[in-house]
DNA sequence: GGTAAAGTTTATCAAGTGTCCTAAATTTGT
DNA sequence: ACAAATTTAGGACACTTGATAAACTTTACC
């Protein structure tokens, strides 16, 4: 492992295309495309550049408006922030969905495809990207806080689900607290999976970890009793 | 848990006074003391405001001088920064220190030593307060990302010293995907630790689940192959 | 075709940023 | 006492930021 290295990631350019912009009610086809294009030209420059680069005039600029339009569909920057906190959130529905909604899986299947679906999104990074920005903006924004609270809820739901299922006789608190545990193992794992290309070369052998401590996790709640 | 929540930290002030500020070479002893005070407000600003709010004015203010003092001792934001994270990276070299040059402390001793100590940071939440933000900032500012590099192998290199020891069969490749599986658990922790109010209820019973899995990794260590 | 709403541009505002500069006053080490 | 280091008090620079308001253009619909 180098102890200085040049500052290139891995990830050139992120593709927003499978995140969730919900029209709005009851407006013009080509303001709801508008807005979709801002949203998207707002998280890549929030990804790639960082929030402090993620300015009112950049994204107009990103997408070939000027400011003033951008004005009039997000009145303020909140409002903006706001949107595209609902767009993250919304993939996160539609991807959890497709778990909790698989048709005849047992919960060990479910917990299984739980966990190698966090462990697909870290082999592409397609969350990773903008978790850091949003949990720092957290800890001073009131309206992203209780957003980001609100994502971590619902991340963690299916899970306690199914926790739920295969462990009913478990006191909540305990499984709250084995669920929040292996949310955040894969948390620390995404972290340093964004962190790039000085990881890069034990990325295989950490998956392999990962699977196995995972499975160790599945065990404890199979058959161990939590201390 | 509460689906929407109030803005509240448990954490009112930070404390940086067990933070190493080393003096620079060659300068008198009023202007280091002066270099330590700001370098403490502005971590002080970091931490509770966030790093926009970080100015040098702000600053300057907090402790109550000019901003021209302030440029005398930093004459570029950079350089401000860099001895901020100087400073961190200090900090947890003389904290890990103590526990590698323990006295006549066996492998695993200091193996549950260095976990108990993440796991104390975890309780306290001292090193989790300005992580998120130095982390986020290490995604868009290359030197940034340096140091922050730096320290993370700078907080890896006493568990790999002490996986070696108890593991020298095992290759280089494997050891470094266990340490650091065992480190991003410990990061994810401290995001949920440090995300506060909405998970302080079911933080001890996640401490002992934390303690149980980390047991296992420890056993896995010690007895099972990696796969 | 006319009309009202939606969408877009243009121009401007006050405020904040980091950096640089000069000049003087004060404190400190020796 | 003397020189170096530190601090104060300003001002100014070029730049970016979010927000506002007025004009202009396109779209939808009767």
């Amino acid at each position: 492992m180098p102890d200085s290295l040049t500052f290139e990631r891995k990830i050139q350019a992120i593709t927003v295309a499978d995140l969730a912009f919900p029209p709005r009610e009851g407006g013009y086809a080509k303001g709801h495309e508008t807005r979709e294009e801002i949203l998207r030209a707002a998280l890549h420059l929030l990804v790639n550049s960082g929030y402090r680069a993620m300015s009112m005039r950049k994204i107009a600029a990103a997408c070939g408006m000027k400011l003033g339009n951008l004005t009039y569909h997000f009145p303020t920057r909140e409002d903006l922030v706001q949107a595209l906190l609902d767009s993250v959130i919304s993939s996160y529905e539609i991807e959890f969905d497709k778990i909790m909604h698989h048709p005849q899986l047992p919960p060990e299947g479910r917990l299984d495809l739980y966990c190698e679906t966090v462990l697909e999104d870290l082999r592409t990074l397609k969350t990773t990207r903008f978790f850091p920005e949003l949990w720092a903006l957290s800890n001073h924004d009131p309206f992203v806080f209780e957003r980001m609270h609100e994502l971590y809820v619902r991340a963690r739901a299916p899970l306690d689900e199914i926790v739920a299922d295969m462990r009913a006789d478990l006191p909540a608190e305990k499984r709250a607290a084995l669920v929040l545990f292996i949310s955040a193992a894969m948390e620390g794992l995404t972290v340093f999976a964004g962190y790039g290309k000085p990881f890069e070369p034990m990325m295989p052998a950490l998956e392999g970890v990962a699977t196995k401590a995972f499975k160790d996790l599945v065990r404890t709640i199979r058959e161990e009793d939590i201390p």
